[in-house]
DNA sequence: AAGACGGGGGA
DNA sequence: TCCCCAGTCTT
């Protein structure tokens, strides 16, 4: 009588004759991934406790942003706000300066306002719950993961770059990683392998992989991985050719004319629009389009002599400025500024503008002029 | 599904 | 130049 054997009964191979699904793989790296991240884990500053406020703080500020850029504003926030109830209370003024430079402003936004849902809704205490943390403003998938997983040890997600970059290589898989229903794949394939006692340290495990083993842009460190004995991409030479990620488009470019607009030793700056691009940040009256100094000057409505500013080029993700600019000094107290969308002009002396008001780093080249001409930080 | 949203470091 | 970074929110 013919009798199956228990592979054909199961309509698998054999192990020795198949390839491992990417559930087998990571059940089989899982013991020496930990024992690898226990043993070799960078000594950052939100690994210090679990203290989930920390680790909140530390997930916003990383979001797309290198953790050397992220250290110096992790110090300086916590001194500014000990405890959520003192971030709650803040003007987001406040707040909005202590983020200057590092990007992504409504990431500040938005913790403010989770700030005063935790205070009002929550006592000031994190919830404990995937789904009530996922439902604070600021934070997605990821970050939630990151939270529920290294602060309270739920076995959940944190899929983020790092991570999809390690398990389609780990994995073989050709899934397009900017895709949001590749992202939730591999979401489903960590949830089928964490474990509760070491979830925290099992999502940064991968996360850490992907930053100092399976590294962007340049060839994985495959000798020294805790995968190297289950990675598809590595057994099968494939470590160029994943992940898979579609191309981006081009960027707009914008032209701006900069008038530092002086009036008895102070400077004309204005809030932004509430919305879109450096929302309510602070910037110099600057008007579209390259404008000669006789241009800039009939701007006015008084008689000016336009002093030339360099020129200077910011580059953000979707869009370039390219921005010339005019030193104006001013002699009257003018009705009204140039450049239509945004708040009224205040005047005020340098100093007071470089200590209060944000200003972003698009403007770098001109607040280093005014550094320069009216004595900023000594050099 | 695609775009908006910063800034900086490295190839 | 272009790519990428411990992503999220809006359209």
């Amino acid at each position: 009588m013919f009798r199956p054997s228990p592979y054909e009964a199961l309509q698998v191979l054999p192990p020795e004759e198949r390839e491992l699904s990417g559930k087998e793989r990571l059940l089989l790296a899982s013991g020496p991934l930990l024992s690898w991240y226990r043993r070799e884990k960078r000594d950052l500053p939100w690994r210090e406790n679990r203290d989930p406020y920390r680790i909140w703080i530390s997930e916003i500020m990383l979001q797309q942003t290198r953790v050397e850029a992220v250290k110096p504003y992790f110090f300086r926030f916590f001194e500014h706000f000990p405890r959520i109830s003192d971030l709650a209370a803040a003007p987001e003024e406040e707040l909005l300066k202590c983020w200057e430079g590092l990007g992504y402003y409504s990431r500040a936004r938005n913790i403010k306002k989770a700030a005063e849902i935790l205070t009002e809704k929550y006592n000031g205490i994190f919830p404990e719950s995937y789904g009530e943390i996922l439902a604070l403003p600021g934070i997605g998938s990821y970050t939630a993961g990151a939270i529920a997983s290294i602060a309270f040890e739920l076995p959940v997600p944190a899929v983020d770059g790092n991570v999809l970059r390690v398990l389609s290589r780990v994995t073989g898989s050709f899934d397009d990683i900017l895709k949001q229903s590749t992202k939730k794949k591999m979401e489903a394939l960590v949830s089928e392998v964490i474990q509760p006692g070491s979830a925290g340290d099992f999502n940064q495990a991968l996360i850490e992989t992907g930053a100092m083993i399976c590294i962007p842009g340049g060839a994985p460190l495959c000798s020294q991985c805790p995968f190297f004995t289950v990675c598809a991409a590595r057994s099968q030479g494939l470590t160029e050719k994943l992940p898979v990620k579609t191309p981006k488009k081009k960027r707009k470019i914008e032209e701006k004319t900069v008038l530092l607009l002086e009036y008895q030793d102070k400077i004309a700056i204005r809030k932004r629009r509430e919305d879109g691009l450096l929302a309510s940040l602070y910037e110099f009256v600057n008007v579209p389009g390259q404008l000669s100094a006789e241009e800039a000057g009939a701007l006015l409505d008084q008689e000016v002599w336009p002093e030339p500013l360099p020129e200077a080029k910011h580059i953000f993700s979707h869009v370039e400025w390219h921005m010339g600019g005019y030193f104006v000094s001013l002699k009257e107290m003018p009705e009204s500024l140039p450049g239509e969308e945004s708040g009224p002009a205040l005047f005020l002396t340098w100093e007071e503008i470089r200590k209060e008001y944000p200003v972003p780093n698009a403007f770098a080249v001109y607040k280093k002029y005014l550094d320069q001409r009216y004595g900023g930080e000594e050099e």
